[in-house]
DNA sequence: TAGATTGTTAATCGATTAACAATC
DNA sequence: TAGATTGTTAATCGATTAACAATC
């Protein structure tokens, strides 16, 4: 398991698990059933299950629902909890402080640093001269960048310094990285291009 | 100029803008610079911005910095503004009604609906029992779904009956649609599976 | 001119989809 | 048994990368 799992078979997994957990009175769950219900490709699904699923599924049933929850949530790393530090304390930092899904998906965000003093509470949030200190203490290994583009791969040179390993980021720019340190850009802008695109494309055919 | 752009290379398109807005000083900007600059391969580059200058590159020179600039921010919809409204005022949804960065990407958020009154202030909030006489009026084609993933399905019923064409959505369950809706799902959830996958890799290599 | 860069055609790669035998 | 579903091998598709002639 977790063998052949490429990028955008594990973008889809989340899907699965939240589609999943909202079954209710469901014993077995099938892939063409999963399939239909998402809009997905029946085989596509069948071969992200058996990637997943650590007991083979049951012809003519399908994958024990209990079971295959637990081993999506496993290999997205659910069952054990990772601590994060978030730098930049804005609207969009302190909104993804106060968001409390990601418990769900294993992601604790332990303390946010700012430069700005009045966003410097002492309790979760402290002054970035405070983080390299912190982050060695607690192993720390997921940074989140939630700073203006201006800042970022400064903050992002920071962060390496500090020994993180993985950067969620959120501010519009290409970091430049060593090849060691996984980047995963939430990039906001490339969402509104494609909506964007598609609203071009409707009024151009009319 | 716009054929053969695939999904993923608009997606590229914002982050190329992004770093030529920030090129001060050079007036011509070669593909093999912009693919190195940003770690990207050069043919790729090449044929993106083939694709999206309207004027040919000039061999040994490059592409005119400023009207590149200007195709590609012409391409992702940037010059010309449109309303969007956001279903869901929570954390989240403030923090991007408050994002200045969207008037840069052509986006400007009318109104926000909610169903707490306490968050409805009549000025920017506004009750969802007003969301489809605004849409209509205002003739809005986007809507941004910030609300808990139990509401989202419904939340995007609403909006296609309010007229909406594309939805972004920030809620962690896929949204049945008819074809002719697009939707872009701003999965954070996804983005949070690659950087756990990629830190346990880590973690079992040693 | 020589050399860098362009645009484009061909080869490669990876992921999706189709086909099918095996199983309960 | 018959039929639905599984796992897997092969075919297809789309995007990336390589190769190369044309251009300034």
């Amino acid at each position: 398991m977790n063998a052949g799992l490429s990028r955008q078979a594990l973008a889809r997994l989340p899907l699965y698990l939240s589609y999943l957990k909202n079954l209710e009175e469901v014993e077995y769950i099938s892939a063409p059933v999963l399939a239909a219900s998402l809009n997905l490709n029946e085989v596509q699904v069948r071969k992200d299950l058996a990637a997943v699923s650590r007991r083979p599924g049951l012809p003519k049933k399908g994958f024990l629902l209990k079971d295959l929850i637990y081993d999506i949530a496993d290999i997205l790393g659910y069952h054990n909890e990772k601590d994060a530090i978030l730098v930049g304390a804005g609207q969009l930092g302190r909104a993804l402080m106060s968001y409390e899904g990601f418990a769900e998906y294993g992601i604790r965000i332990a303390a946010a640093f700012d430069t700005d003093p009045s966003v410097i509470d002492g309790k979760t949030i402290f002054p970035v001269s405070k983080m390299k200190d912190l982050c060695g203490r607690m192993k720390i290994h997921i940074g989140v960048i939630t700073v203006p583009a201006a800042a970022a791969q400064q903050v992002c040179d920071g962060l390496i310094e500090c020994g993180i390993l993985a950067i969620w980021n959120f501010a519009p720019v290409h970091l430049h990285t060593p090849s060691s340190i996984l980047v995963q850009n939430e990039n906001m802008a490339s969402s509104l291009a494609l909506l964007s695109n598609h609203l071009r494309q409707l009024r151009e055919l009319s």
